[in-house]
RNA sequence: GCCGGAGUGGCGGAAUGGUAGACGCGCACGACUCAAAAUCGUGUCUCGCAAGGGGUGGAGGUUCGAGUCCUCUCUCCGGCACCA
């Protein structure tokens, strides 16, 4: 009865499709689809669950778009560059491209196994020379268009293995290999300008259809912000907050900006790529001009501004900054308040038509220091409480203002100024007992008394409130009659923080009182300085001193300098070595080779040298969706009717960890082959989605080191590929993070063998009633739909719940077992396939077309109406669909079991929603 | 610190503002069996004998009705991080 074995059918049908070679992409007059997926790199342990997720995702798109009538390109390829085969390479001596080829075997076993069809017909090797001439081809392209330069920046070294160390080789500044402390050192560098791409990476980022946390991310990468470049007499500094210019009291400038202005050394080192480093400076000694205040202003080499962001100079201003704050603190640099914010009393606001009445106020926080008590004062008259606090008189300052209300309102004299709490707010509120709209800027100032004495207070003032000492938890809970209550309190409890955000101007001459936003490009204007946009995204260091990547193809000549390899001369081979150490300086193992290196100059015929740099492993991934148009061309590296036929991708699925770097970087490649005139569109992928990561059983990361790597082959072999495919497409939502869990793979196994059983209940009658046949309907719409928003899990659930209901019933229509396992084969394509030929169909079940599903019949003929009373569920109700709110409300009423709630109750209304819900609302 | 995402049974997870827990795993009981496995059936949020009540991290709010919308808050995950 059971006779449900993947062992043997699974393979029987690999070989069949190895034979017939049904997947592939043939260029026909068929409307394309391009159905993309990252290649993996082919790593000695083979393939994992995760490249089964996403590939078989993309190969159940692949297929039912292949029945919904597209000529569909489903290729696959290796990423094949990379350290782990060059480490290897330098422990045993055996060539990376011998692991390489010996792996991608593995892998393509494997995938086979899977039953997922790609195109095999068009793989694609980036080590393999007929593919990396055109790596290196492209590259000239840029070089050509000088988008490719050299440049000094500073590389990772390992002292002690003298080699340059990608950034993913450095763990927590140590070498992942040998465990010595990474230094920074300074290398000529090949370098891509992607920079000059940014604003339209950005903004392109609008016409595609890439899930919203990918455009984030990438924006996020990118970085773009708005600011102005400002002089402070001759340091330009940039911006985003010219707004606080007046608050400017000093310029800080990274070291080596100040180096190049003054020829001096000043012991400070830029280190702005470190977390909680501890800000450190020097006064230059410099003074320039602010241009705003027109005051002079020192000028201060820090550690905490990088000379390659912006101009390497800012204008710090301590009073609204995090980190000029932090810094001025430090070196008691003075704070000046210029933005503060707009705080609007919510529970007693503005009262339209009301005069507006504009005042200079303090509030007057008084502790004794003895206990730690503040003095609030509780209004008689009204039903508030508040800290001491009135109006700044001409001529007075904010402190004598307050000691003076102190004074006036509590009778206490000897008072110990502590602390300004903060810079001032702008309240707005009503104020009732003066019946006026008031717009408060008011000062927060902290006092300690010195002694009890006191002087005898006004009666008038007796009258209007009572002195009431509160410790600084019990703040907290008074709710005090101030918008800004919740800051002070702040304030007094966790210190002055800087206000950083956006507000009303105030000590800023003639731009007082502007917001913030108005006041940016107006005091930009005034202070004749320029209004630029700035990218955070740093161009692309293209070198590696590596063996295992694709040679950079330049020679350097003494009298030409650098002289690109004549495209006839393309490729440049990967010379034999004989050992795969890096050069004596950390150059590439290439440098050893001076048979190799020692050319001649292509156009001057002098002595020169090769490049040794080779490229990264991300320029081989950055074109290859270009060359599975066109994968077996000698003569260019895609046709242009080839790229117009099958470009753009209409669908990339990939991991998040590739949206910043690979997503970037190949949407670039593509942007300036665009531009050459070499690819038909600006961006190469109309859709992109990501799958999430597969876990461990325990949630943690799979890896070797834990040895908890799931081996899909063991899951083939276990339960087969069919159940492997179901099993992954069912675990969870596609694109979050799952855990592993190998008891749960019963359930889809299970699955596959009531759907094989289902074969025995065959029988030729028509669909027995309505209802089967309505479920038959909605499950097609729904697996359908759901594999377009990549809800495989619901998908899968929904096959599960038809299968259900037919297998409860003795017979089982040829029609809807044929739609069942059509609906079933991208997900089971094995079993699928099998039971088809079983049922005697001629040709493949992946042939035939996708179900459709008839609207008409999609309506359930009775619908369950839910009956409420008062909100609370009390019944149901199976009617008629569409049943008029009317004959609803007087089947709700009679319906048993309701009348028992309405007893003694007078029905006050009835909510009624046509095919859901009946609502009786009552007294 | 900033920017995202997520918190629902024992577990993975469903749920256009309309019966919370679909589907699957696990578990319990039953059928079949000499027995077991497999399979099938029934049950499985929680308190309660029941009638009923409570329940989607927590506190408020909007609504006839909130897992879903709004405000605040806690926790976890991801990304960026002295970016001016």
């Amino acid at each position: 009865m059971n006779d449900y074995d993947p062992k043997d059918m699974e393979p029987k049908w690999q070989k069949i499709w190895e034979e017939t070679k049904p997947y592939e992409a043939k260029g026909s007059d068929k409307p394309k689809y391009y159905a993309l997926v990252e290649f993996p790199y082919p790593s000695g342990e083979g393939l994992h669950t995760g490249h089964v997720r996403s590939y078989t995702a993309m190969d159940i798109v692949a297929r039912k778009r292949r029945r919904e009538g597209f000529d569909v390109l489903y290729p696959i390829g290796w990423d094949a560059f990379g350290l782990p085969a060059e480490n290897y390479a330098i422990k045993t001596g055996i060539h990376p491209s011998i692991t390489t080829q010996k792996n991608i075997e593995t892998y393509r076993k494997q995938l086979k196994a899977l039953g997922i069809w790609f195109d095999w017909s068009r793989e694609v090797d980036t080590t393999d020379p007929k593919y990396y001439k055109w790596t290196q081809w492209i590259f000239l392209k840029f070089l050509e268009h000088g988008l490719a330069y050299k440049a000094k920046t500073v590389v990772n070294w390992c002292p002690k293995d003298k080699i340059v160390l990608a950034n993913e080789e450095v763990v927590s500044g140590k070498c992942e290999r040998c465990g010595t402390e990474v230094e920074k050192r300074e290398k000529e560098q090949w370098m891509l300008a992607i920079t000059k791409y940014a604003e339209r990476l950005d903004k392109d980022l609008d016409d595609v259809d890439y899930s919203e946390r990918i455009k984030l991310q990438q924006r996020n990468w990118i970085g773009r912000s708005e600011g102005a470049l400002i002089k402070f007499g001759e340091i330009e500094i940039f911006t985003t907050r010219p707004d606080t210019i007046f608050g400017a009291t000093f310029v800080a400038i990274a070291p080596s900006v100040a180096k190049r202005l003054t020829g001096k050394d000043f012991g400070i080192v830029s280190d702005t790529d470190r977390e909680n480093k501890e800000k450190l400076g020097v006064d230059t000694g410099l003074r320039v001009r602010n241009p705003a205040t027109g005051e002079d202003v020192p000028v201060w080499v820090v550690n905490y501004v990088s000379a390659d962001y912006g101009t390497g100079a800012i204008m710090a201003v301590p009073a609204h900054d995090v980190r000029d704050f932090e810094f001025a603190e430090k070196y008691g640099l003075q704070k000046k308040y210029v933005v503060i914010p707009r705080i609007p009393d919510l529970t007693n606001p503005h009262v339209p038509g009301k005069e507006i009445v504009f005042r200079n106020g303090v509030m007057a926080i008084v502790r004794n220091p003895k206990d730690g008590k503040i003095i609030n004062l509780k209004w008689k008259k009204q039903p508030w409480t508040t800290f001491v606090m009135g109006g700044i008189e001409e001529d007075e300052s904010p402190e004598v203002a307050a000691r003076r209300e102190i004074h006036e309102e509590t009778g206490y004299k000897n008072l110990k100024f502590v602390r300004i709490l903060g810079g001032p707010v702008q309240s707005e509120f009503f104020a009732a007992h003066k019946d006026l709209n008031r717009v408060a800027h008011t000062w927060q100032i902290l006092f300690d008394l010195e002694n009890d004495e006191k002087d005898e207070i006004g009666e008038e003032e007796k009258e209007m409130h009572d002195i009431v000492w509160v410790d600084v938890e019990e703040l907290k809970s008074v709710r005090l009659s101030h918008a800004e209550a919740e800051l002070v309190i702040d304030r007094l409890v966790n210190g002055e923080k800087p206000y950083t955000g956006e507000g009303i101007l105030i000590n800023s001459e003639k731009f007082n009182c502007l917001e913030s936003a108005d006041a940016k490009k107006k005091i930009t204007d005034a202070v004749e300085g320029k209004w630029v946009t700035k990218y955070k995204l740093r161009d692309w260091i293209f070198s590696r001193q590596r063996y295992w990547g694709e040679p950079i193809p330049v020679i350097h000549c003494e009298k030409c300098g650098y002289v690109p390899v004549p495209e006839a001369d393309l490729p440049v081979l990967l010379p034999e070595v004989a050992a795969y150490q890096p050069g004596p300086d950390g150059e590439s193992p290439l440098a050893n080779i001076s048979e190799w290196v020692n050319t001649t100059c292509p156009k001057c015929g002098g002595s020169a040298k090769r490049e040794t740099d080779v490229m990264p492993n991300w320029a081989g991934s950055s074109w290859y969706f270009l060359r599975y148009a066109d994968p077996h061309n000698n003569t260019e590296f895609a046709s242009k009717e080839a790229l117009k036929h099958w470009m753009p991708v209409d669908w990339y699925n990939g991991g998040m960890e590739h949206t910043t770097l690979h997503l970037l970087y190949s949407r670039f490649w593509n942007k300036f082959l665009f531009d050459i005139g070499l690819v038909p569109q600006s961006e190469p992928y109309t859709r992109r989605t990501s799958h999430g990561l597969i876990l461990a059983e325990g949630g943690e990361k799979m890896s070797k080191s834990k040895g908890n790597v799931v081996n899909p082959d063991t899951i083939v072999n276990q339960f087969g590929a069919d159940t492997l495919r179901v099993y992954e497409m069912f675990m969870g939502p596609f694109d979050q993070a799952i855990a592993w869990s190998e008891a749960s793979l019963v359930g889809p196994r299970r699955f596959l063998e009531k759907v094989w059983r289902l074969k025995e209940k065959i029988n030729n009658k028509e669909i027995e009633n309505k209802n089967a046949e309505i479920l038959m309907h909605e499950t097609v719409k729904k697996v359908s739909d759901d594999i377009e928003s990549l809800a495989f899990n619901t998908a899968v659930s929904a096959l599960m719940i038809w299968t259900n209901s037919l297998e409860k019933r003795e017979a089982v229509s040829e029609e809807e077992f044929e739609t069942l396992l059509k609906l079933l084969s991208p997900f089971a394509p094995h079993m699928t396939e099998e039971l088809w030929e079983n049922l005697g169909q001629k040709g493949s079940i992946h042939e035939e077309a996708w179900p459709a599903f008839d609207k008409a019949k999609l309506s359930k003929k009775e619908t369950v109406i839910v009956i409420q009373v008062n909100g609370k569920v009390r019944a149901s109700l199976t009617t008629p669909s569409d049943t008029t709110e009317v004959k609803l409300k007087e089947m709700a009423l009679q319906s048993p079991g309701i009348q028992k709630w309405l007893e003694g109750r007078q029905i006050v209304k009835f909510i009624v929603i046509p095919n859901r819900v009946v609502n009786i609302l009552t007294t």
